[in-house]
DNA sequence: CCCTTTAATGTGCATATGCACAGATGTGAT
DNA sequence: ATCACATCTGTGCATATGCACATTAAAGGG
């Protein structure tokens, strides 16, 4: 008999990790609230350390709805972290790191290393490692190994 | 020199468990879209299910504020789903799964399951087990081990 | 040259998330 | 009795997330 139990669910690989997400989240949050970044602004800012890119590539790097990377590129804006330019190519536009957010990016850095150690201090490098590889590949197995 | 890279942030703990939270609701949402019904939902159902609870204790468990709970809880309500009842000791509420409520989610149930098994086709059980395990002891480590 | 198609940007709606703060209600000290 | 305090509920604001849909601009076909 399949007796429908609250211990099944409380077994969800979702619900785990969304779990451990927010709590996560708002660790380094509290440590980047001197910055007046969150965590979730950081890859996007330091992906466009890197090369300048299109918001459909940048989207789908961040396994993201490309209307949702939209809105949040909003308050990167308009603090003027992150700018547009056309690419010539069609209407395509490409979004460029600015100055300020380089500069920012910089400041940033160390509290966000001192977050991640004190992640690290719990588990240990090797587990985080372990960790971090079986999420990534469970995502690009569901993303269709695009990632 | 201690040169800032991109390749430094890719590897933050809270980008890489978000970018994964992301992939997985999608699968589980997808799955669940017939139930009408979203993953962030069931663990609030489920746990009713075995329980009473005040709002208090279930954003508690939920390692969630209690503020988004109260408003996670509203489309909930509105479909009649849960219910709220006074306790008689100060203005504490009770909340209770209507008949309605446990339905869904038995409806709910083997989808879920489904899309949880197609997880664990991609990890394994057991690494799976690792994984959870490692999440909930960086969770409760970061929440002062009350959960 | 116009019309369809296609690809890119952008909007409206609904939910998810947390912080600061307001409102209401009981408890306890004086 | 009253006032301070603690506790619980609720609101306002801002961001995060995705779907359905609208808009705009470039590319081709006739």
């Amino acid at each position: 008999m399949p007796e429908i139990s609250f211990h099944d669910f409380q077994n969800c690989y979702c619900f785990n990790l969304r779990w451990v997400s927010r709590v996560v989240t708002q660790h380094y949050d509290h440590a980047l609230s001197g910055c007046g970044l969150r965590v979730t602004q950081l890859p996007i800012l330091a992906r466009l350390a890197a090369e300048d890119m299109t918001m459909a590539d940048l989207a789908d790097w961040l396994a993201m709805d490309r209307t949702t990377l939209l809105r949040n590129l909003r308050p990167l804006e308009r603090a003027d972290l992150v700018y547009s330019v056309p690419t010539g190519e069609g209407r395509k536009l490409k979004l460029v790191l600015s100055q300020e957010g380089a500069a920012l990016l910089e400041k940033a850095y160390p509290v966000w290393r001192a977050a991640q150690q004190s992640l690290t201090r719990i588990l240990g490098q090797q587990r985080w490692e372990t960790l971090i590889n079986d999420l990534a590949m469970t995502g690009e197995n569901l993303t269709g190994g695009s990632n």
